[in-house]
RNA sequence: GGAGGGAUGCGAGAGCGGCCGAAUCGGACGGUCUCGAAAACCGUUGUGCCCCAUGGGCACCGUGGGUUCAAAUCCCACUCCCUCCGCCA
């Protein structure tokens, strides 16, 4: 959620930058008047409650003083002050209620750094690693799902037997290979962030103060018989740890990640570029997070990216930066880098992390904060996260790079003592 | 799953329905003293919201309801924690 404050007192250069992200003025507007509205609601109920309270202390009084007869007038007055009480309450709680929806439907701001455009065509290609076009060329790549089918490591027949379409089995050498990129990820960040254990179920107020439950998001699976959803990345789950608490500035930078099982229902996807392993129901990620002070954010940023950028390059895989413009953000963030990894089999560059700097939005909807140094004083965090690495679709670039004339899989080096061979044979 | 006990400020821990945003101790911070430190003594020490804003008001004692002129204190529901029993990886 943005600041409120930002629409009584700077409302003209909020929409302006709001704009950029395709925001409706008429919403702001209306957010305006609710946040008036509630304003004037507060005021009448402080001041009514003001009275009530100030009548209850003099009833005291006078019952202490042994004046029963005049308490006992007082108190009748006082009822029916708190019957008005009552009914300016019910108004607040509308005024409050109308306010909190509007508001959230309100997304983050965008940086003002970020690219002007609408959609994923304006995105800008900041970087290319290691990737030479015509190294592919004419050596006829395969898809990773026929080379993987063909050597019997992943099994898309049986998994939807099992659970249906967008789910995968691997097998042999395919879930050797899935298991060494997890513990190499786990390993190639352990210096700089803590790994963490998390459950893969959460509350309804912690996924919701993440962000990632909304009316408009329906990514999130729910459990039937018990208030709890299966984590849609552990994201969720790192960022509700914090939530409520008061950090102090010295522990910031807080980083933080934690290997989990992903689950997103992907409503809307079907038999859009879900062949194979690039787009799952369920699949396995090293989820980097990040807490710092707002003037280290951009730094922190750029200090993720080349995190996550790391796991691709120690790897080997070609890869590219895309800075989204500001009409692709996503709702929460201000600022995202997207690592997209070459797939020689398919020519598509798949989007294997998204590195987003969320500002305080997130942090003051889930009440994470710090207390600065010096001061003392109490701000909002701001919160970071990107993938260190997402198994399916880096998955799926190593097998479709690393596949021989043989059908076998050569891997890169640095995951040789990870799966325990060179060639995956079967 | 069954039976009990509990949830208060940074921590511990008090709190007859009114004088309780909350005793006391500890911690932290500032000061006095000291060459410096310890000790001692003094002081400060929650968060949010609102306003006619060097001041004032409102809310918050696990969460949500209720009773009452008035609730940390009484009632109801829920959540979590602890102990014991059962079950179990």
């Amino acid at each position: 959620m943005i600041d409120p404050r930002l629409l009584a007192e700077d409302f003209e250069q909020t929409a302006r930058r709001l704009a950029r992200k395709g925001v409706d003025r008429q919403l702001l507007e209306s957010a305006r008047e609710a946040a008036a509205a509630r304003r004037a609601a507060i005021v009448a109920t402080d001041e009514a409650r003001r009275e009530l309270n100030s009548g209850s202390a003099e009833v005291g009084r006078l019952v202490r003083e042994g004046r029963a007869d005049l308490a006992e007038a007082r108190r009748a007055e006082l009822a029916a002050a708190g019957g008005r009480l009552a009914a300016l309450e019910s108004e607040r709680r509308r005024a409050e209620e109308s306010f909190d929806d509007l508001i959230a439907r309100i997304p983050n701001l965008p940086d003002d750094l970020v690219p002007d455009g609408s959609s994923e065509e304006d995105n800008r290609v900041v970087r290319v690693e290691g990737y030479d076009a015509g190294a592919f060329e004419g050596r006829g790549l395969r898809p990773h799902w026929e080379v993987a089918e063909a050597l019997g490591i992943m099994d898309t027949e049986r998994a939807a037997k099992l659970s249906g379409a967008m789910f995968e089995v691997l097998r042999g050498g395919g879930a050797r290979l899935l298991r060494g990129l997890v513990n190499f990820g786990l390993d190639l960040h352990r210096d700089r962030y803590e790994e963490t254990v998390v459950p893969h179920m959460v509350r309804t107020e912690v996924i919701e103060r993440t962000g990632h439950l909304t009316k408009f998001d329906t990514q999130a699976y729910r459990l039937r018989d018990d208030e709890l959803w299966l984590l849609p990345t552990a994201e969720v789950a790192l960022m509700g740890l914090p939530q409520g608490e008061i950090l102090a500035e010295g522990d910031l930078p807080k980083r933080s990640m934690a290997y989990s099982v992903c689950w997103r229902r992907e409503a809307g996807a079907a038999g859009r570029e879900t062949r194979g392993m690039q787009r799952l129901h369920e699949f396995h990620k090293v989820e980097l997070v990040s807490l710092c002070t707002p003037e280290t954010s951009q730094d922190e940023l750029q200090s993720l990216l080349a995190d996550c950028e790391a796991t691709l390059r120690v790897l080997g895989l070609p890869y590219r930066v895309v800075e989204l413009c500001a009409g692709d953000l996503t709702f929460s963030s201000s600022r995202v880098y997207d690592l997209e990894v070459y797939a020689p089999g398919t020519g598509r560059w798949l989007e294997v992390s998204s590195v987003s700097l969320i500002t305080d939005f997130q942090a003051r909807r889930g009440g994470i904060r710090f207390r600065r140094a010096g001061s003392g004083t109490v701000e909002l965090v701001h919160s970071l996260n990107g993938s260190g690495l997402a198994t399916p679709r880096v998955w799926a670039a190593i097998v479709e790079h690393g596949q021989q004339p043989d059908g076998t899989i050569r891997l890169p080096e640095a995951l040789v003592p990870y799966v325990g061979t060179e060639l995956i044979t079967g």
